[in-house]
DNA sequence: TAAATATAGTGTAACCAGAACATTATCCAT
DNA sequence: ATGGATAATGTTCTGGTTACACTATATTTA
């Protein structure tokens, strides 16, 4: 049986929560548009594979990138038996996206207007933005798509777009806080005719993972 | 690259909570015990190669599975390149093992104190007891390992022993009521010497999974 | 048949966490 | 100087979670 991988990764763009996506350029499922992926190298872990994968069809590189799944089922492709593990990330969205040989069109697509799509790959999608939405509000995944230092305004905005759902700024605030996790810098965000605000970082790598309490951000 | 699939089967037996373990009778890992599963075959669905496998070498049938990750490291299996798709499960007990051609002693072995084991078994027993513990919070799982009809104290028992802590009865009793999942059934368990305790059954289709409140029976 | 024993079954009060909510501060542009 | 835009901040109320002790009912035994 051959094993593949596939990335789902997300970002957010122009208020959005976006997923990348290629455009296969070969059948199966010629000009449908399907998750950056591929097979696995015969001495090649599996991560490493989904890196590779992603950087060669989307010229994606470096980022932490996490298992949720595995889709095996018999007929999920035409080519024949061919085992998919499944792999998410949230990155930020500054990288450049290069087509490749293969697959053409590497582009950002809203998580809410998705286009047709090839194999199995909605099925996956569901699956990785579930598991997002979990992780966020058990890890600091967040940190992950925002820049060294930022607001607490842009923090919350992560959450409430993955999230989607409004959230209350001074309870967001205060819940941050108390975890202890985000230290003041020296400066401030000068933008726009408005008081600037206060530009944070994230600290203490004891706190890699928040894993205190679920739900912390659900209102 | 060769897939096969592994079996973390959960029971409660004796007060403890307890998994299916067999002991490999060929290399690699010759003498050690392991967890029951093995290869995928060409047309076979995953969750229906991991129910034969736990058939073959346990003789343990007709359970219900969740796929919760996959083990692809490259040198995970002296035998080559295996990438392994794990499943869990909690069942009940009565069932009678049976030891197969090549895997011998199927037993139950306490959580809490497991023998060496081969592979990377070890990582995989802790990430499904992480995912027991999650989905039992989350889920309607527990009554797959209660009999048809059973005692509240049964129910409390099984989350006392799967997350390893003592919960408050009447709490526990208020939670669960509030759920409406359980209807009473006519009959008492009539045991010992003391008062017989009231006999519930899972009712409502609609329930089937429960994902009202994270965290429901945490105390 | 009375007492001991073992588990079943039940409610309330205190505490804490989550949710709702409005005003002042600071910068820029006009 | 004023208006506009976003930053920053605390309190009250509500509801959920936790802690906690006594009565009920069957069997067994003295």
């Amino acid at each position: 049986m051959r094993v593949a991988v596939d990335a789902v990764v997300f970002t957010i763009m122009h208020d959005e929560l976006r997923i990348l996506l290629i455009k296969r350029k070969y059948e199966p499922f010629q000009g449908k548009y399907a998750l950056p992926g591929g097979f696995v190298h015969a001495d090649e872990e599996l991560e490493h594979a989904c890196q590779r994968e992603l950087e060669e069809e989307t010229n994606v590189q470096q980022i932490f990138l996490k298992q949720f799944g595995a889709y095996g089922g018999v007929k999920r492709d035409p080519r024949g038996r061919i085992l998919s593990v499944a792999y998410f990330a949230l990155i930020r969205p500054e990288q450049k996206l290069i087509a490749s040989f293969d697959a053409t069109e590497p582009r950002w697509h809203s998580v809410y207007d998705l286009p047709e799509l090839g194999f199995d790959h909605s099925k996956i999608i569901a699956d990785a933005l579930r598991q997002l939405r979990y992780e966020l509000q058990t890890t600091n995944i967040a940190f992950q798509i925002l820049p060294e230092r930022f607001t607490l305004r842009e923090l919350q905005q992560v959450y409430e777009l993955v999230l989607d759902k409004k959230l209350d700024k001074r309870n967001f605030r205060k819940r941050i806080k108390e975890l202890r996790i985000l230290e003041e810098t020296a400066e401030h965000k000068m933008e726009g005719a408005h008081r600037p605000a206060q530009l944070y970082r994230f600290c203490t790598p004891a706190h890699q993972n928040i894993r205190k309490k679920v739900n912390v951000f659900l209102q």
